[in-house]
DNA sequence: TTAGGGTTAG
């Protein structure tokens, strides 16, 4: 005790500037005789310790240290308070911390209460702390009324809040706080503009991203690389990756971090090829790739798309030869990428070649087999998983269950449902949509419905494989039912429900309620998406009106394969010959390549119109 | 004393 109270004492001599609250409440000491106060402290201490222990200032962490719990730390606080002597920001800071370290918001509440009680509330870096552990905790409401009862605002107050506000992803208060600040005269510094540019990485954020740009440049943070990074950050996040290049490019000195949040950004983008050429280009430029370069570019964005596999297989060798083959994060998102990119044999290579493997290994890999037609190699592994002592998460679930059809299916996703129910995970919304999809695909309808039927919460989805499954299995009527019931329940469709909806309907080949819901499609602005439009002609060709069918081929904006390939079937199976076959050689002269769908109508065609056609074929 | 740019599984 005596050694804490001769550190605070010290303080005081040497002038250190205090917090109004943190003197003594009882004191007398005040302004100029230094030498007196501490004259008259040590008398105090001397002399009558009982006395100062009421009285005096209550040094932080040493004097909680005898207090082995939170409870005890809050009732020696508490103490303090009570008899009248002042409890320092050290003291305080301690206390919430050890409540944040046990995630005990309950604690915090009673400390908060305390620090209201003492005026504490108005020390900005108390308020500080107290706003940190709110955020933390999640509770940034909370966090917020500290803040706007704090009356003078220093740069980290400012700061905290905004960080707290891009940490939840509210980027419109971020902004608000950001604004009010400038208003109020604060001067956002570098950590500032990184919180806030950080609240702006995402697509609503732009806007506003733009304007602190202009803010940045203007500030004299031009050469500031983190804040600078942040920048190219916010572009790619909130879809803007030409103004995340600019920046990019303008920067006159990168790091690490810089050409990892680019290189992720492209490849996030779908531009994989142009992150590979930058991840060359960084280790020319004499940067080395951490492991948070190698996630960057492993995204399945840009991985799956035609071709990657080459630069994919490269990277890997890169990763191979830095010694990141060790680094599990590294082999998860390989699995993953290599699994999405199609080539599930290198996917098997790597997770077979791991000696430490997560949930998310297992996932990754039983993910990959299930969408690669290996759906009972994708149960095998869900066993021995479990065998291992890997728990199955919602993930691990909803990746095997969303598994291509295969014959014998059903038996393994009952069992995989049975394992769900064990684990408590039965009626998990997700695993539940994943449920409804699958057993639809794998033949059982019934059960599909048995889960939608027992789901208490179900959004677009739900429905979606619900109305799909029932149209599959030319249940056309239930499905339109259902679609009308999903529109009572207030549920908005979106493309793929017309879809499946339009599926349904061509099964049951009633042309009027197909073009009720063409109507409907229309209304909502969804009959320029191309599968809309796609499922639209099918339909259309299908009831045999194909005059209808032509209509909205003709005014499709955007057209596919498949687009094509419905109209030249429907001309072909509709006695249609020759239009057909213009337009199959129109739809060659755009750049589509036909697939088998489209040789075989125009063969059908061919066979009834005579052989001359082949020839040109 | 406090605020802090990038990162893997459907």
């Amino acid at each position: 005790m005596v050694v804490c109270l001769q550190v605070q004492i010290h303080r005081i001599s040497l002038g250190t500037s205090f917090w109004p609250g943190e003197q003594l409440q009882h004191s007398s000491f005040s302004g100029s005789a230094k030498h007196e106060k501490h004259r008259n402290l040590s008398l105090v201490c001397v002399s009558n310790m009982r006395e100062f222990d009421q009285t005096a200032l209550v040094s932080a962490g040493k004097y909680l240290q005898n207090a082995s719990t939170i409870s005890e730390a809050i009732s020696l606080v508490k103490k303090h308070l009570h008899q009248g002597s002042t409890i320092d920001s050290y003291m305080y800071v301690d206390v919430l911390q050890r409540c944040f370290k046990h995630k005990d918001l309950t604690s915090v509440k009673q400390v908060h209460d305390c620090i209201l009680k003492s005026g504490m509330d108005q020390n900005p870096y108390v308020a500080n702390k107290l706003m940190r552990v709110y955020i933390r905790c999640g509770k940034v409401q909370d966090a917020r009324h500290v803040f706007d009862k704090l009356v003078k605002k220093n740069v980290f107050n400012w700061t905290t809040m905004i960080g707290g506000y891009a940490e939840h992803g509210r980027p419109a208060d971020a902004i608000e706080v950001y604004n009010q600040m400038r208003q109020e005269g604060g001067r956002p510094n570098e950590v500032t503009y990184l919180s806030i540019l950080k609240a702006c990485a995402c697509p609503v954020g732009l806007k506003w991203g733009k304007e602190i740009h202009a803010h940045i440049s203007h500030g004299g943070f031009r050469s500031d690389v983190p804040v600078q990074t942040a920048l190219v950050n916010m572009y790619a996040k909130s879809g803007s990756i030409k103004d995340a290049r600019l920046v990019f490019d303008e920067m006159a000195e990168r790091n690490v971090i810089t050409w990892n949040v680019m290189i992720g950004g492209l490849a996030q983008h779908g531009f994989g090829q142009e992150a590979f050429s930058l991840f060359l280009q960084m280790q020319e430029e004499g940067f080395v790739p951490d492991s948070t370069t190698y996630l960057s570019i492993l995204t399945a964005t840009a991985c799956s798309s035609a071709g990657a596999l080459g630069w994919v297989k490269e990277v890997h060798r890169h990763a191979v030869k830095a010694g990141f083959d060790s680094d599990m994060r590294v082999c998860n998102a390989l699995v993953h990428v290599y699994s999405k990119s199609g080539s599930v044999d290198d996917a098997r290579l790597v997770f077979e070649g791991m000696l430490d493997r997560d949930v998310i290994s297992w996932s990754a890999m039983i993910g990959g087999l299930a969408q690669n037609g290996c759906g009972h190699e994708a149960f095998s592994l869900f066993l021995k998983m479990q065998r291992e002592g890997v728990i199955p998460n919602v993930t691990t679930y909803v990746s095997i269950l969303t598994a291509s059809a295969s014959a014998g299916a059903l038996e393994w996703v009952k069992q995989v449902h049975n394992h769900a129910r064990k684990a408590g995970l039965g009626s998990d919304f997700r695993v539940c949509n994943a449920l409804v999809h699958m057993y639809a695909k794998s033949g059982s309808i019934d059960d599909a419905r048995l889960v939608f039927d027992q789901m208490s919460v179900r959004n677009v989805f739900t429905w979606n494989a619900m109305i799909g499954g029932l149209a599959q299995h030319g249940c056309g009527q239930e499905a339109f039912s259902l679609f009308l019931r999903m529109r009572r329940e207030g549920v908005v469709p979106d493309a793929i429900t017309y879809m499946s909806i339009l599926n349904a309907s061509a099964s049951t080949g009633a042309l009027g309620w197909v073009k009720e819901v063409h109507r409907q499609a229309v209304q909502a602005g969804l009959d320029s998406d191309v599968r809309v439009g796609n499922a639209l002609v099918h339909m259309y060709c299908k009831t045999g009106s194909i005059s209808d069918a032509r209509l909205m081929f003709d005014g499709m904006v955007e057209r596919d394969v498949i687009t094509w390939t419905a109209m030249i079937s429907g001309l072909a199976q509709n006695e249609c010959g020759q239009e057909a076959f213009s337009l199959f050689l129109q739809m060659q002269r755009e750049g589509f390549i036909p697939v088998a769908t489209t040789y075989a109508s125009i063969l059908n065609v061919c066979t009834s119109t005579g052989l001359a056609m082949v020839e040109e074929i």
